[in-house]
DNA sequence: TGTGTGACCACTG
DNA sequence: ACAGTGGCCACAC
């Protein structure tokens, strides 16, 4: 049985997105060499405890969206703590923040 | 061993 | 742009 489970390569490449960049659910599992797992990189970071260092923020989905409904309290979270990175969040839609206007 | 469950995704009209 | 649909597959029970 392999020494890293699927969760442990999962925290791994979550815990290596840069700050500033996103990444998308399916792009992660694809990263660890598991395409097809999406939703389990979902179930797996609703598992961390509040207090994890992970940068779970950082990871939105494919349609560029917040995967929580809006009027939650991690729907809040996650957009503060991207809001703090340089994104924005465009009507549901994140952005990153920039330029011109 | 079998079934239900998703912090998903791609495709379609 | 948006909603519906079907597919996905490890995991918890």
């Amino acid at each position: 049985m392999p020494s890293q489970t699927l969760k442990d390569i999962i925290w791994q490449v979550v815990y290596s997105i840069p700050e500033g960049e996103v990444m998308s659910y399916g792009q992660i599992a694809r990263l660890c060499g598991y395409p097809g797992h999406a939703r389990y990189v979902g179930a797996v970071l609703k598992q961390l405890p509040d207090d994890s260092q992970l940068p779970w923020h950082r990871v939105i989905n494919a349609q560029g969206r917040l995967s929580f409904p809006p009027e939650s309290a991690s729907f809040a979270q996650q957009k503060a703590r991207l809001e703090a990175e340089g994104w924005r969040l465009d009507g549901s839609k994140v952005r990153r923040v920039l330029q011109s206007s």
